[in-house]
DNA sequence: CGATCAGTTGAGAATGGTCAAATTCGGTGG
DNA sequence: CCACCGAATTTGACCATTCTCAACTGATCG
């Protein structure tokens, strides 16, 4: 291989058997490498961006600001993710993306992505796939802010952190090292920030999860799955669709 | 024009400029019509799915539901929408899609649209466009769960879907014709049926908007806008970005 | 050694849920 | 045209989950 493995080429190539043509227009996407400092401000809701990142390094979040102040965080970004690839194809961006951790990412420019699509169709429904799973997780989120309680939410959201972690390597069944602050806990969750404690405190007596020290232990990994209802299937993926 | 213009055609043509090749490829999305009665399951959970659907006529909701019996409507399909578009990227269908009114839909198999992706890269980014756009509806409603009240949810679903609608003008300023029950509104907004009624009172006695009969009426729209921070950018769309 | 930020805990209030019982409305059959 | 049925809507009373405000602890950092 004369191509060095980005986190997305791996996810990527989980979906669909990539040529050597398009891995090198994928390594194209890697070529403006930028560092942010964690709490910094990727990308700005509202701005005319022409570009996108891809996370190499670190944690990052995406959200949006309500009039009042209120923030909710819509998604979680790890290594392999897209940041703002949504505002590629819109002229403005709908969200912000924060680092949560300091961060390595490359900058994608918007003609890049395009032009790539153009050049291989593969890619493209290689990148409308990882966009879909994207959105899978969305929906997920959405699902448990609409119906379920709050800490069966905080239990579905640790353990679907957990599985995504999982596949690229950076935890396991028993728990998982998580910078997350209680404040983005709350305001993924749709909740205030002294319940977020609450939950917690609750879940870690009946002896399901700890998060302490910036570290999810799952005590008790079947009975969080059984109170958050959670199910892998729009995570699984068991080898490529397209080859 | 050739091809008789789909509600989809529109829809995409208003983002990329597609040419006579692409239409064509798009026009044999629609060769297999189907119909289906108010309130059957066209795409059902779980569902090893080979197809999706365009939408060519009536309202249709997607959905999950939990364990416990609750559901959760993830979004609303109109005119010119792709049901469990989503699904044909993944192995199996990870929510369920209701018919609401009795609907006119074209089945497009997953080979087809891999097909044609490979055939018009053009189209690829039209869809992934499509699928962004839905996307960003999706997250608006998250955020619209996660972080504002009761009515100001109710105000923002109303104003969305009227602003939807209106892009494929069966909806002005002034109202538009409903086929949603109170139920639905309650499973899309993560309600109980008796608080959407009280809060459905509360804003007709406030003079903002009436919902009776099948018909939603703005009677302030502005004051409406004003109250569910409304902000159509995320819909909007003016002129193709890909020409 | 203050300052700041994340986490913790308590008390009281509010938003929205549940249960139960009308009432209205659009058909449908006689 | 009318009586009736089931579904959708409406209302009341009471309850519970979660929020807000406020105070306090503990760790980290210049």
């Amino acid at each position: 291989m004369l191509i060095l493995q980005s986190p997305l080429t791996r996810k990527l190539s989980a979906f669909v058997t990539l040529s050597d043509s398009d891995l090198e227009t994928l390594a194209r996407f890697h070529r403006r490498r930028r560092s942010f400092l964690s709490g910094h401000e990727v990308i700005h809701e509202g701005q005319k961006t022409q570009s996108a990142f891809i996370l190499a390094e670190g944690w990052a979040c995406s959200y949006k600001i309500l009039p009042d102040g209120d923030r909710q965080i819509v998604d979680i970004q790890i290594p392999g993710d897209f940041l703002g690839l949504r505002s590629v194809l819109f002229r403005t961006t709908d969200h912000s993306v924060e680092a949560v951790t300091p961060i390595e990412a490359s900058e994608v420019l918007a003609s890049d992505i395009l032009n790539g699509f153009a050049t291989s169709p593969r890619l493209a429904t290689a990148v409308l796939w990882a966009a879909s799973r994207d959105e899978a997780m969305v929906v997920e989120h959405l699902v448990n802010l609409g119906r379920r309680s709050a800490e069966e939410r905080m239990a579905h959201f640790l353990l679907e952190l957990g599985a995504r972690l999982r596949l690229i390597g950076i935890s396991d069944k028993t728990g998982f090292a998580c910078p997350l602050t209680q404040y983005h806990l709350a305001d993924a969750l749709g909740l205030s920030a002294v319940h977020v404690n609450r939950v917690l405190r609750h879940l870690r007596e009946e002896g399901l999860v700890t998060f302490q020290k910036g570290r999810v232990v799952f005590d008790d990994f079947a009975g969080l799955v059984t109170l958050a209802g959670f199910d892998t299937d729009y995570l699984d993926q068991e080898g490529p669709l397209l080859s």
